[in-house]
RNA sequence: GGGGGCGUAGCUCAGCUGGUAGAGCAAGUGACUCUUAAUCACUGGGUCCAGGGUUCGAAUCCCUGCGCCCCUACCA
């Protein structure tokens, strides 16, 4: 049989009334599609292909060899025809490579049926390695096959998809065209692998607790509620993990992290989505102190392995912050009398007042005033709104108003302090650790006093584990998604979580 | 929760005080054997987010709804 030439002008197998059996939505890009797909049935290549041996594009790039024969595939994402001679951009997720259908090189049907690919398309090629006289290293091909035909018009080349709320719900297609987000969740994995690593060679188990849980318990959230149909009980989505890695402490797992998911029924904004990834990390024998080093060995670490930096551009400012440790340690109070002077806690509450005003006034801060009657509440006001936004180093504030963290350790000299830290980086909180409370006397009146009158929020079974005896313990959690965020510079959640919760 | 903004072709975006809906990319046809945001010529492509209202006439003005973004508040 001789090849006939195709046109779409002499090809009518189909009508526009035999798309829409099978399509809810058709428009011009789509019957177009439709037509060439068909027409590449009718010359044998078959759309949608089957597993094609190849060399990933990066590997293909990096052990570049002139002539050499390769097999690469990937997703067509530009082509440039110029007739008997034409260029396209393959993008395989590693890399993009060129490829170069000439006419002298192809059988006459493959150069034909070269016409009927589309932006998007998915093809695998095989032939030889080349440089151009512009040196852009290329694969002439010398056979291909189509592996997926695509029927959807992919965005623009240059601009890429910049719709936000599209990038948001079609992740797939802000993938396939934007490099620095594919790059970024890349990194993500890359940072989460990185932290096991580290965690299991500083002799770490990594465990699973439930997520499913009849109490929700270990922070103050509304959990998300379900039902357990064959239970005929209702249960809730966790809100962190850490009573249940408390038990494990308890049972003798000594040195215990989980990385994993917490749900919380709150508000979404640009540092908050409802499902999030925290890494929970618990040491026996330790204190707040073992987890500071963690945090200094662990973070480090991850610049050095994923990032390749350890001076961090973050933010639309390009702001630099710096992770070469030790880290700054400040006491809270050294930080407030920093600020406001060295008599703060010593003079009356009026005259607080007043200077905290003064100082607000200065950098046209807004204070929160209403309600605040106590030293105690102006003073953390003024931390919130003055002091830890100017943060923007790595450093650990410690000792912090016992009111404020109930479920940690009083400091041994202060019973008015708590022995914890909060771990602030660009003026915001990253993650707290914590001196765990391990006396089950105190731990019940703390979480009695937490729970106020709903006297079933507290986990009895937890207490009976403390009341086993649980070691003297150090505990940490991280926001995995906010560290990502430092770490890629970017400062929205929804940019560093794949499917982001959106309203449906 | 409060305030502000946005929604127009497959994508990126224009569209003034109301008067027949525009560009670039992409697409179709043709030319072109070193292009790379290829180039050149011609052609096709719209539920202007949805619903209501004002008006002779609405993408444009008003109201309601939906979605997204920003600021702010809340948040172990």
């Amino acid at each position: 049989m001789t090849f006939q030439p195709f046109h779409f002008s002499t090809f009518q197998p189909f009508n526009l009334s035999t798309f829409q059996l099978f399509s809810m939505e058709t428009n011009e890009y789509r019957e177009q599609r439709l037509a060439s797909m068909a027409a590449l049935r009718e010359m044998g290549f078959e759309p949608y292909g089957a597993k094609y041996e190849h060399t990933d594009l990066a590997v293909v790039r990096e052990n570049f060899n002139e002539g050499a024969t390769e097999r690469i595939a990937g997703r067509l994402m530009t082509i440039r025809r110029m007739g008997k001679m034409n260029f396209a951009t393959l993008c395989d997720g590693t890399a993009k490579f060129q490829l170069i259908f000439k006419r002298d090189e192809l059988p006459e049907q493959s150069f034909a049926a070269f016409k009927l690919l589309n932006l998007g398309d998915i093809i695998g090629a095989e032939g030889t390695l080349f440089t151009t006289q512009k040196g852009e290293k290329s694969l002439i091909v010398k056979e291909w096959t189509i592996l997926a035909k695509a029927l959807e018009q992919p965005p623009e080349k240059f601009h890429g998809l910049a719709d936000q709320e599209e990038r948001y719900r079609r992740r797939y297609v802000d993938l396939m065209t934007n490099d620095d987000s594919r790059e970024r969740f890349f990194q993500r994995s890359r940072i989460i692998m990185e932290t096991r690593k580290y965690l299991w060679s500083k002799g770490f188990t990594e465990v699973e607790t439930p997520i499913l849980q009849s109490q929700a318990g270990g922070a103050a959230a509304k959990p998300f509620e379900t039902h357990f149909n064959a239970l005929d009980q209702k249960m809730v989505l966790r809100i962190a993990p850490e009573l249940y890695l408390k038990r494990l402490i308890v049972g003798g797992m000594n040195k215990v992290f989980e990385l994993g998911k917490d749900f919380r029924n709150e508000g979404i904004d640009r540092s908050h989505n409802p499902e999030f990834t925290v890494l929970e990390v618990y040491e026996a024998y330790g204190d707040r102190t073992s987890m500071e080093a963690i945090i200094e060995g662990l973070i480090p670490h991850l610049c050095d392995t994923v990032v390749g930096t350890r001076r961090i551009e973050y933010g639309e400012a390009k702001e630099i912050i710096d992770f070469n440790p030790p880290f700054r340690r400040v006491a809270y109070n050294d930080l407030v009398k920093e600020l406001m002077g060295e008599d703060w806690y010593s003079i009356p509450f009026a005259e607080q007042l007043e200077r905290a005003k003064a100082k607000a006034a200065e950098t046209e801060t807004n204070l929160e005033l209403d309600g605040v009657e106590t030293t105690l509440m102006l003073t953390h006001e003024v931390y919130d709104k003055l002091i830890e936004k100017n943060l923007r180093q790595p450093t650990f504030v410690t000792r912090l108003p016992h009111e404020f963290v109930p479920l940690a350790k009083a400091c041994k000299d202060d019973p008015s302090l708590v022995d914890v830290f909060e771990f602030v980086v660009g003026g915001r909180e990253l993650c707290p650790g914590y001196t765990e409370q391990n006396d089950p006397i105190e731990q019940r009146k703390a979480l009695e006093h937490q729970a106020g009158e709903d006297t079933e929020k507290i986990d009895e079974d937890f207490i009976s584990a403390l009341e086993c005896g649980m070691p003297p313990t150090g505990g940490l959690g991280i926001g995995v998604d906010r560290l990502v965020m430092l770490l890629t510079g970017v400062d929205g959640i929804r940019d560093v979580v794949l499917f982001p919760q959106m309203k449906s």
